[in-house]
DNA sequence: ATTAGCACTCGACTAATTTGAGTGCTAATA
DNA sequence: TATTAGCACTCAAATTAGTCGAGTGCTAAT
């Protein structure tokens, strides 16, 4: 059977239909809506094909049909009609977002809120890993009699606590090291070698306590290797108990169990590496407690090279063409603002 | 009429056996457990006087009886027999609070999340507010030709990126002076006259553009204000999807929504102030919203000042007992490393 | 090829009914 | 006098039966 251009507009309508009512679509409402000029009988001919061919599911024999997974998929890829953003939408988004630039894990997390306003679905977004951050500094404050705090700048800022022995000179001078040997380098240019050269420096020419020493390193080179390590962020995450396909309200609990492990979100996002925005929808999604939920990924970059990602995770009947526009918008805006705030653009 | 004794053993049955069940307490249930040797009909008189009293409340004639909030409350004052945590329980406890000292407001999220997964219930806690930190160092780090990261050094970290034409060695000079002006002082000891001073310095002697520095400080300022904002977290808020009292998927969005507002919950938090554990029962909670809910909190001090709050978030028919145990044992655990962390103890 | 017409299906809703846990009261009992 | 066994009564919840209507598939007419 052929899927010609009336099969594609009804399948189209009743997608579209069944988005906004988020209930079985049947004959006569498409026929109603008049943009076909058909009646209901013809319509549920051709409806009767489109679920022959795979795109529309019966929930049973008297109801309305809603689209399956192809269907879903086939509109995406051929029938969704791109949704363009206003440009006071734009402008409002590029303000929101710039207003508060201050660190570039927080302006992340500013996006996937923005994302999650937008959209009213949940967002996951993840932090760049670290690979390809420069370290800037390190310094290493005294904060007690028996503990600094060890501090990080790359393009954003990591500390941990330390307890050591180390006198305040000390510190400073120490402090001095790690600046010399690893400033300017990243993440994985830092071998545990660098990390033994640093101690001999420190033990042998300035008359560190080596037992002081290694414990600082351990640290050091501990918290440098979590450099890597991206973050993630859940946003909006109790949109999910708005829409009616999580009303089971087990479900909707195991929703937020899935989302609150963020391993979970890791090996999710993890999953799509593909170029710009790409949808997986039910069952194609890895974990089966998303086979009735969808994912829309995009990547932003830094240097043309994708670096984190921004991810919607709603009903299988998501607004695709509305969430599509978002992320389009949101990872375009990101990209600008990681070069902003890393290098000198504008 | 007397609230004997023999009423108050029924009152503490009814109460204790409709916080497990969730469903009303009927005598013959009452009866049957025989640790009072009565029989249901007696019981029932009993009961029916605990109502008269106002202790009890019986949702429709032939249903059961659950507890009044004024049932709860005298529950709560006088009847539950305090729950002692298990030394084992005490002391895994300590190792997983211990194990990632890291900073102080990671370690306060972590007591949150433990206080959590102890009790199963939503917890909320806030960070110690500023004006018992001290700032240890502050550094001014250029991370691009037009951006510099900020950081101020208290028992934790804060940092954020200014756009500024700040050279290298420029910087170096400004945190330098920023250093001997401000270190040592907490934040309510900087005054603006402080910061304009600063700026005086570095414009006259140290010949600093004086736009580019207006600029700077006006961040700074800022900045050293906000260490006065304590954050705010939330853990386990997906618990409330565990209980009945909560099936309403309505209710539920509602709360989550409430818990998704920090200043709700700064607003909440800052109403309690008294010493001690504290349980809000129902419509004592201010929020109409928490009617159905109880509040129970506890302060976390630093130096004998209450500087934090932890509180757990649950049904009504929360399990006072445990609720109390956990959060005595993990605030003290907090005041022992807060202690610890900023002093030099242990 | 399209559509009007119609019998048929089946979930959703409503009303009627049954069930049973729990009560309050009364009379018997210790 | 306090307690308890016994029983009629109550009422929400669960079950069953019955109705409704949206939607289908098929057939015959256009």
């Amino acid at each position: 059977m052929e899927l010609n251009d009336r099969k594609k507009m009804i399948l189209q309508a009743i997608i579209d239909e069944y988005i906004v009512s988020a209930e079985p679509v049947g004959s006569r409402a498409i026929s109603k809506k008049n943009e076909l000029g058909l009646s209901s009988a013809t319509i549920r001919n051709e409806m009767a094909d489109l679920e022959e061919m795979g795109f529309l599911i019966q929930p049973h024999t008297s109801a309305g049909r809603i689209p399956s997974d192809v269907g879903y998929r086939f509109y995406v890829n051929s029938l969704m009609h791109r949704y363009k953003m206003g440009i006071e939408a734009i402008e409002q988004l590029e303000r929101e977002l710039r207003s508060k630039i201050t660190r570039l894990d927080k302006t992340i997390m500013r996006a996937g809120y923005l994302a999650a306003a937008l959209t009213d679905y949940t967002t996951v977004i993840s932090t760049p890993v670290g690979e390809s951050m420069e370290i800037n500094k390190l310094d290493l404050v005294p904060i007690s009699d028996d503990a600094v705090m060890f501090i990080i700048v790359t393009r954003t800022v990591k500390s941990r606590m330390i307890k050591t022995q180390l006198t305040a000179d000390e510190c400073t001078i120490v402090a001095q090291v790690l600046n010399n040997m690893l400033a300017g380098k990243t993440a994985e240019d830092i071998s545990y070698d660098t990390i033994h050269e640093i101690e001999k420096i420190c033990c042998g020419k300035l008359g560190i306590e080596p037992k002081v020493m290694i414990n600082l390193l351990h640290f050091v080179y501990e918290s440098i290797s979590e450099l890597d390590d991206g973050e993630i962020y859940v946003e909006n995450a109790k949109s999910i108990l708005k829409y009616p396909e999580y009303r089971d309200i087990d479900k909707a609990r195991e929703i937020f169990s899935f989302l609150e492990d963020k391993n979970n979100l890791k090996k999710l996002v993890a999953q799509t590496d593909n170029e710009g925005i790409k949808a997986k929808i039910g069952t194609e999604n890895e974990p089966e407690i998303l086979k009735d939920s969808s994912l829309v990924t995009v990547n932003y970059s830094l240097d043309g090279k994708a670096v984190g990602k921004l991810a919607v995770i709603g009903p299988k009947r998501m607004n695709y063409s509305q969430v599509f526009a978002s992320l389009d918008l949101i990872s375009n805006e990101i990209d600008k603002l990681i070069g902003y705030i890393s290098k000198d653009e504008e």
